[in-house]
DNA sequence: TTCGAATTTACGGAAAACCGTAAGGCCGTG
DNA sequence: CACGGCCTTACGGTTTTCCGTAAATTCGAA
């Protein structure tokens, strides 16, 4: 079984309920309540040659007045990724979007997903579980919308168009911005094209339409 | 103290730091993760004349296969109200949008609200304590947002008008919509009046920009 | 190299949003 | 009642978006 785990997660309430949950184990249970004290922890252990086998951390912290260099739990697993690649990485978060959670696995090579709920500490035990055998675990909750293929070709292209239909400058701006950004296709008729394949994608009525749903759906 | 406590949450990892935080204290605490088994079990305790005193309610329930009457905290709060008005409520939840925090203060009279983050459990303690005494409590940290003026003249109308806006339809079919719901003004001139006033509060370029704005500030 | 498909760019008309102005309606004060 | 201020409604002109079509470019395969 793990020895060490570091768990990155900002609740007080949800801290107290996994270190409960990992108190009948060998394992020792780090908490850390900010990313970048987490980042410095798998660094300081490293450092020691007593490194973290598991890091088991939430997406979204919220911000305080502190002044963070990593604000997400995507910043803090690509960080500790970087300096400690063999990791076993678990995130346990209340995300449900398919496409950010597809990133996860496929950039950032966690292992396991735990979605919060109504179940979910039944579930984290289990995906260590796998996850120490080297096997992936997913919240069965969440198979049927990992296996939504409706979101899978939109692009880092796509995101930025996004982002930039978001702050309401006009189309030839964002064909301007693009062309700044050596983002291709840059013309005015292609960012049009653009925004309406998205439209179609996402089912939306228009350009303030597409930019709700690309929220909601935290696809920006 | 009080002597009956009903947490109505759905998250496990909350359920169970809750619990934990009561544990020395005298007071019964019951947990319900849906709420139509909340109302069930005021309205049952209420029935053999040992009710609750106190209910602490989450306000988002992810929803599962169930078909439920009561599908947010609000609808759950409500019905309590309804059925036992003297209980005190507390709401503790991740909800940070200053509009739906001051609807329950005004609308629902809870007594307490605690944003769950960093320190939460510490302020759930603290919170209960206060309303005991029959003080209101917010957490600290919302305490700026809830006297945040800047974003003080938006009204129940303004949020309608944002909503309708976000979801891309057009300036003469949001009127429409507004003349159903007996929402006044409701002409196609006022409605564009209305929306450039609300871009000039947000500092918004156009609509895409002003619901973009809107969700960031978590106004819908 | 040449062909063909897909992508990117260009352009023009229709629809909608944006913006200023003016007219009508409501309400309190003198 | 008359008046003024404020909100609502109406309308016309300009800008931007939306949408279809067509030309230009890229790129891989024959």
């Amino acid at each position: 079984m793990f020895q060490k785990i570091l768990v990155a997660e900002d609740f007080d309430s949800i801290n107290i309920a996994v270190a409960k949950a990992f108190e009948d184990t060998p394992a020792t249970v780090v908490n850390v309540k900010y990313c970048d004290e987490g980042l410095l922890k798998i660094k300081r252990a490293l450092a020691d040659g007593e490194p973290f086998d598991l890091l088991i951390s939430d997406l979204s912290f919220v911000p305080c007045g502190r002044q963070e260099q990593l604000t997400s739990g995507e910043e803090l697993i690509a960080a500790v990724r970087a300096v400690q690649p063999d990791i076993k990485i678990i995130a346990y978060s209340i995300e449900d979007k398919a496409y950010r959670i597809k990133t996860l696995f496929a950039k950032l090579c966690i292992s396991g997903y735990v979605f919060k709920g109504r179940n979910s500490i039944a579930d984290l035990r289990l995906a260590v579980e796998q996850v120490y055998s080297n096997k992936t675990f997913i919240s069965p909750s969440l198979a049927h919308t990992l296996s939504d293929r409706s979101l899978g070709d939109i692009d880092d292209y796509d995101i930025a168009l996004l982002q930039l239909l978001s702050t309401g400058i006009k189309q030839d701006a964002i064909a301007a911005k693009l062309r700044e950004r050596a983002l291709s296709p840059n013309s005015v008729s292609a960012v049009e094209k653009k925004i309406n394949r998205l439209r179609i994608i996402f089912g939306a009525n228009n350009a303030t339409h597409l930019v709700s749903l690309a929220k909601d759906l935290r696809v920006i």
